[in-house]
RNA sequence: CCCGCCGUAGCUCAGCGGCAGAGCGCCCGGCUGUAGUGUGGGGGCCGAGACCGGGUGGUCGGGGGUUCAAAUCCCCCCGGCGGGACCA
């Protein structure tokens, strides 16, 4: 049981859910909440594929917040991927993806400390229609698209099937049907967050507080690593994906040498810290706002072995060129390898699940 | 969450320190005597719309402030809308 109550506790728990966080909405609000021991809160994800680390910063955030006293929903947005043509829409793939996930985050000692939600029992009821209606009749045209994430560069207005609008209609549905005090989500999610506020004084419903963590580079240094699934043309548009993705990130799921190869071939420009993945990967998987023991090797003719206990004076060192892409990309690559994905791997790739991973990734590669 | 625009008659809006307005609507009347209704034919009755005249219209979103004087200027709040919000 979490303890309630003193001054001190409340600050050393917002201390540990602001850490590494893009931003909060509202920090006030965030306080009330762990003033009155947490509340109810979620993150819904789309069962796309394999967990990638990308989405371990928000993973790491969702076991904080259990940790900080509030009462966790995992909701997995099957409806919403189907939407989006992930896995080629196939549900129960979809479904298995989402298992996946919920394996994850076993892995990371949440067995049994959240609560885990599927789409499509939350939109099996007449209730969760009526207030996706409410929020509609509340919402203009223009307000939905703005609230859109698709439709990046190709895919206009004019090759979306309207079930994309409707999508953040869900959005702002599932968090009034979960009954939420806060949502927590990427800072690609805050378009749909800010309308769930907006929306919620207007119907009079609860509004949630919004946490937003940072997203990482791709190991390509383009855009993000989730890359958006394009309905353009269906069947190039797989092909070109399935030769580009499985390179942008690291799956939980990949051998030590396929992580060590990977983290290799990034983009990591010397000196350089704008988009620089490998970087980021420090920051936000590594350090995470605090103090940790980071062993950059290096050869000794460039100065030794260095330890950094935070991200910071990695980031001044590298950019001052004392710490070579070399160095950086190596240590880095032997962190993940020991220290982040080979614990989760061992749990959310063990042998009994090798069938349900095999056809993800099928679907995925297809 | 941030920025901006807008809240004035039932509706759309103008007015932006000096009597609260226009168009549309609505009500009354006039004019027309038509469409329609009704017939076997004729006649009569009822008669919309258009047009003309008259009338009906208001917590100027709410609260506070400045001023001799506030719809008008300032502050706060409420409501609506639009845009922004990692990256593109």
């Amino acid at each position: 049981m979490p303890a309630v109550g003193t001054a001190v506790d409340v600050d050393s728990r917002m201390r540990l859910v602001i850490r590494d966080v893009e931003e909060v909405v509202t920090l006030e609000e965030l306080r009330s909440l762990l003033e009155v021991g947490g509340g109810r809160g979620y993150l819904g994800f789309e069962p796309s594929g394999l967990f990638h680390i990308g989405w371990l910063v928000w993973a790491y955030k969702f076991r904080e917040l259990v940790e900080a006293g509030f009462r966790m929903t995992l909701l997995a947005a099957t409806w919403h991927a189907w939407i989006n043509d992930k896995l080629g829409g196939d549900m129960e793939l979809i479904r298995a993806a989402a298992r996946h996930v919920v394996d994850v985050l076993d892995a990371l000692g949440l067995e049994g400390r959240f609560q885990v939600v599927y789409a499509e029992d939350l939109v099996d009821s007449a209730e969760y229609w009526g207030t996706l209606l409410r929020v509609a009749k509340h919402t203009s045209m223009a307000r939905v698209r703005r609230a859109l994430t698709i439709m990046g560069r190709r895919a206009e207005e004019s090759e979306s099937d309207f079930s994309k609008f409707v999508y953040p209609l869900m959005q702002v549905t599932d968090i009034f049907e979960l009954d939420l005090d806060l949502a927590l989500g990427g800072i690609d999610q805050r378009k749909a967050h800010m309308l769930a506020r907006d929306v919620a004084e207007k119907i009079g419903r609860r509004k949630v507080v919004a946490v937003h963590t940072p997203l990482l580079p791709s190991l390509q240094g383009i855009s993000r690593m989730d890359i958006a699934a394009l309905p353009k043309d269906e069947l190039m548009a797989e092909i070109k994906m399935s030769k580009s993705k499985p390179e942008s990130a690291i799956f939980v799921t990949d051998s030590d040498e396929e992580i060590r190869a990977k983290v290799m071939r990034a983009y990591c420009p010397p000196r350089d810290v704008e988009g620089n993945p490998v970087l980021g990967i420090a920051k936000h998987i590594i350090f995470r706002g605090s103090e940790v023991e980071f062993v950059v090797e290096r050869p000794s003719k460039y100065g030794g072995p260095v330890t950094y206990w935070r991200y910071e004076d990695l980031e001044r060192d590298y950019v001052d060129g004392r710490v070579h892409p070399m160095d950086l990309k190596a240590s880095v690559a032997e962190y993940l390898v020991k220290k982040v994905v080979g614990p989760i791997r061992s749990y959310a790739a063990r042998p009994e699940r090798e069938e349900l991973l095999r056809k993800i990734r099928d679907a995925v590669t297809r």
